[in-house]
Order: C-alpha cells, then structure tokens, then sequence
DNA sequence: CTGAAAGCGCTAACAC
DNA sequence: GTGTTAGCGCTTTCAG
C-alpha cells in the first residue's frame, strides 16, 4: 500500500468501469437511498480502501459552500484563560466534526478587521469572537450576513447579537463587598483604560460595593498596551507609594492581577502578605501560592458548552438571532482576601 | 455599499464588460506585467473595492492546491507551554500570510492519527506536530509525501524527520546537579510511565547527575492519564509517605510540578517551604510564589521562531528533509532549590 | 493587450 | 440502478 498519488472519485470509477455519482453517492453512505446494488457498494468501498481515498475536502468546501471550520478569536491564545476556553471548545467542536480555527487580535481593532475578512473569504462557517472595542461596523455586517456569530466575554449593548458574557458587574460587586465585610476600608481597584463594556462593569459593581459603605474609590486605570509590560508595573508601583493607606485592592483582570503580584513581589513598597488581594479570573497557581490568591473565577466549562450549544444551534437552523447568555463568576475565597492581623 | 449577495470574478468582468482573465490578472497584481492598460486596471480595482469583492479563498485553494493552513498539533492547547508557544507560531505564519490551526492531541495514538488524516484531506500546506508515542507509521507517510512536517518537542530516533527538540538531558542533568551542589542528598525525579525519547532523556539527565555523586535514584513514575488529576496526588502522596527521606523533588513536566505542589499544599505530609524543588518549564507565577520555584525555563522564542523558520524553509524549498535542532534549556535558578536551613 | 476555455475534485439534478 | 453533465470560483495556458 504506497501512498503514491492521491486517487480522486473520478479514478475509482475509471478503475472500477462505474461513473463517478455511483462512486459519490456510495462514499457519501447513500448507496442504500440510491438503490445502488450492493455488489458494487462492496466493490467501491473495497476499492477505495484498498487504495486509502482520502476525499479533498477543499473540493468538496467548494461545492457544498460549507467547510466545517469555526473561528475562535480571542485577545490571546497564550492567556490562561483563553486558552482553557479554547481547549474546551475545540473538544466539544471536533466530536461534531468541525476544525476551529483560533487567532489572536490583542484587542486591536485592525487586527480583528483584517482576521474577519481573511476567514470571510476562507468561507468559514462560524465565527466566535472576543470583540476589539471598535469592530461595531464588522459585527454588524457579519451577524446581518447570516453567517453564525457569538459574542464573547463582551459585547456592543447598541447592537443586537448572540452573545455569551459573565455578570462582571456582580461578580466585581461581590470580590469588593467581600473585602469590605473583611474590615479592608482603603480598596484599590486597578483596571485598564479600555471602555469596553466588560471593563465599565467591572468597574461599577466594585463602586458600587465601596458606596454602599461610604468607602473611597480609589481607582488606577492603566493603558492597554502597557498592562503586562515594565511600565505598567512602574505605574501600579507609584500608584501604591502615592496611596499608602491602601489595604487591599482587587484586579480587574488575570494579567493585571499577574503583572501587580510580580511588583508587589519585586519592589516592596507594600507586600502581597499585608494587602488584600482579589484577581479577576483563577489560575491554577493560586490555590498553590503563599498565600492562595482568591479569585473571581469564570465558569470555563459552562462557557465553552454555552458557546458550542449556541454555535450549532445557529449552525443547523437558520434562526441567526436572539441567544444572550450571561454566566455567573463565582468568588472563590483564600487567604489574600482574609483579614490582616 | 451594502453587503448583499457575495461577488465574484464572473460577476465583475460581466459588469465591466471585460474577461474574467482580465480581471483575474488585475486583481492578482500581474495587471502591469501582463501589459494591461492602465484605464482598464482602474475600472478593475474601482468596481472590486466599490462592491467590495474578496475572492473566495476556497476555489482558490482547490485550483492551486494550497491552503496557507498550517497545522500545529500539540498535547493540550490549555497547558500553559504550549499556548504560550502557539502564540508565537501564530504570529509569525499570519504575518507570512498563513493561518493555523491549533489541536490537542493529548498524547494518544488515535486522536493523532485521525487528525493527521483529517487535515490531509483538508490539504493543509504543513504539519507541526508532538508527536503521541505510536504514531511512527503515519509520521513516516507523511514525511514521504513531501507535505513539509516538522516535529516538535520530541522526535522518533529511527525515523529521518525534521525536528525541533531541547536538551532535555542536559537540562535535567543540570537541575538535579544543582540540588546537589546546593547540599540535597535524597533527589527525587517524579515522572510519567511515558516512554518517549523527552521523558527517557529527562530521567537519564537525572540519574547521571545523581550517579556522579553516588546518590540513590528514587524515581516515580505516574500512568500519564493520572498525572494531573486526583489520583496523581494520591500516587504522589504515598510516594512521599514512603520515602521521608527525600529532601528534594525535580519534575519532569509542568503539569505533574503543578499537581505535585497542590498535593504538598494540601495535604502537608511535607511542604513545598522544606523540599528542594526544580520544576520542568517555567511558569509566570513561579516567580510571584512564596517561594520562588527554580525552573527549567525552555526558549519559547527561539523554539517558536526555530519552528517557523523550518516551516517555511520547508514550504518554499522542496528541499524536505534535514534539520534537526536541538536548542538549550536554561535552569532558572529561584528560592525553592536553595539550601534549606 | 485581451479573451476563451480547460480543469482543480466534488455534488446532485436530471436523464435513461 | 446507474450515467451524464453542469457547475462551485478561481488560475493559467494558449490563441488571436
């Protein structure tokens, strides 16, 4: 059995003297509707092992317009928690027999723009997408197009698509009322400058724990594009030597939380001990840290199964519109949270 | 400009008036070597952006028979090394013009081979694989059909593929060499019953550092299913029960550093403060942890550019075999492997 | 300078 | 029951 020449449909039916639809239909399990005799259903499926067919499924994209291909576009494929995301959506997709596709967009709009076009053109057949702030235009376009569209992580409240989000507010509300209930007085909230909806959640459910209490916001926004870098530690460090009747302050995502730690580790203008500390999103590491951190934890594997069952739901009726899904974060409570003696 | 139906060459030419090979030309860049007049080249281009044509990539690919899809297949996308190289891969093929597909293939024979047929058929332009333990028949077809293919973190010695590999010998041999300069005398080595050549290298590396001081082996094995999950901790435990000597611990794989270090957390049979530790792959929060865990950090720059460099050597040359590239492991030296006083 | 036409491999309506 | 054939949208040779 050398794997010389790939055979086409069309060399079957030359060798075998049938026609290539007799060999079509036969492959495509349809010899019995077709009323294909069953020795010539024996002899193609013979042959064609005999001789490893493998069908071009590039052909057959072509012809059926359909490619069983989905795109997952996320910030960052090496972040923790897209990239549990991603393992779990690509198990559930390969087991219906889609391929996914997974890119990277840093939550830059040119970025997003070109991938959407690129796999527009590669004709896939779904798209889930973490949106850059400015994409409104594309999404609208996409989602009027009929092709199957899912928001993720966050969303355009002006336009009207599938979505599947977390109650950032809530859970955002929840890590600082916690604090608050643990004699913390002096909450940080550290976030970026993005005015994506995710983040002004987020933003607002932590305000909105610290006025219940008459507490002060005390609010550091960071670039974007400097959150995980030197300089963003350079900005978090004068931030807490500017504030230092700062006790506790919470994260409002995993690369802030990650960048921050790394100061408070390095610097020492205040310690990851004596603060109280709540990240946004888990990560492994935490429950086995000195202290184990708390964290919001987002629900991956209700997400990936939300975002699949939303996705083939799209992809078999052709009922575009109208799933928004919003998921619980669940607040799981360790030691950075607890009060400091 | 709205987006209705999609437009195509024919569509274009027969509004224009002109032949698809025209347009196909003009759209293709080849307007001015095909001597094409200018005015016709501008009508070309005015009305394709004005219906804002995109070719459809598909018949593109049939009738040229590349795809610009690579694929990289790893042993879980989720784990934290092979994400954070995915993201490099990715963004140098995008920025080459290629796409790539991400899967998991977590180290089993059968996955493996499915996909490796699944994306021939889908005519991907190359592989990047980790290869599971049995998949030698299927890599050595692949290779023979000249579909550029490179392998990736291990390799099979008796088959002549293109490979990109640390030392992991060395690298193991100088972890377990530093406890032992650091004054541990009772080494562990904790690892799976996989017996590819990685594995085999990182437990040789190990012993010989050991054998040069005429220490005592203890070497743990774990089934490969096990080594993240409960039961692992369970093994490991014990193992420790067993051995209350052991004053130190080298491990051979994140996953099982991770595990391992979540039992010593919880279960306190011994603590992660007392025992000497290496841990095989670096880790964003090693460096925040209490303490700080001594890692053996691998290139992920250098084995992401590494990977692609060969790629697309590979995809231009048909030149398809020959580069093997062994790169070097670097022992990232933290509190966790210090002399415990 | 531009156009006609073959064909990549496959599907499926239609014919016999 | 099985074969003929027209495309899917594109590239590219060859003709004029």
């Amino acid at each position: 059995m050398k794997p010389k020449k790939r055979y086409s449909i069309k060399d079957i039916a030359k060798e075998l003297n049938v026609s290539v639809t007799t060999v079509s239909f036969v492959l495509n399990g349809k010899g019995k509707e077709k009323k294909i005799s069953t020795e010539v259903i024996a002899k193609v499926f013979d042959y064609a092992n005999s001789v490893n067919y493998r069908p071009n499924l590039v052909a057959q994209s072509l012809r059926t317009g359909k490619t069983k291909i989905l795109v997952f576009m996320v910030e960052d494929i090496g972040n923790y928690f897209f990239s549990k995301i991603a393992r779990i959506i690509e198990d559930i997709a390969y087991a219906k027999g889609y391929k996914v596709i997974f890119c990277s967009n840093d939550n830059d709009d040119e970025k997003s723009k070109e991938m959407i076009a690129l796999f527009s053109e590669r004709q896939v057949d779904g798209f889930i997408i973490i949106p850059s702030p400015g994409i409104q235009e594309e999404i609208k376009i996409l989602s009027e197009s009929k092709t199957p569209l899912i928001l993720f992580d966050r969303y355009f409240p002006e336009i009207d698509t599938n979505y599947v989000v977390v109650n950032n507010y809530e859970a955002c509300y929840t890590a600082a009322a916690h604090l608050v209930e643990n004699g913390f007085k002096n909450i940080a909230f550290i976030t970026t400058d993005v005015k994506q909806i995710q983040m002004l959640d987020r933003l607002a459910g932590y305000k909105s724990a610290l006025d219940e209490k008459s507490l002060k916001h005390t609010v550091l926004k960071i670039p974007f594009e400097q959150a995980s870098s030197k300089k963003g530690k350079n900005i978090m460090s004068r931030f807490f030597q500017e504030n230092l009747n700062l006790d506790s302050v919470v994260f409002a995502t995993n690369y802030l939380a990650q960048n921050g730690m790394e100061m408070l580790k390095e610097e020492g203008v205040r310690t990851i001990e004596e603060l109280g500390i709540v990240s946004f999103d888990d990560n492994d590491f935490f429950k086995i840290n000195t202290p184990t951190i708390t964290a919001i934890a987002q629900p991956l594997d209700e997400i990936g199964k939300e975002l699949t069952r939303a996705m083939f739901h799209l992809l078999k009726k052709n009922n575009i519109k109208s799933s928004k899904t919003v998921l619980k974060a669940e607040l799981v409570i360790r030691q950075s949270s607890m009060p400091k003696s």
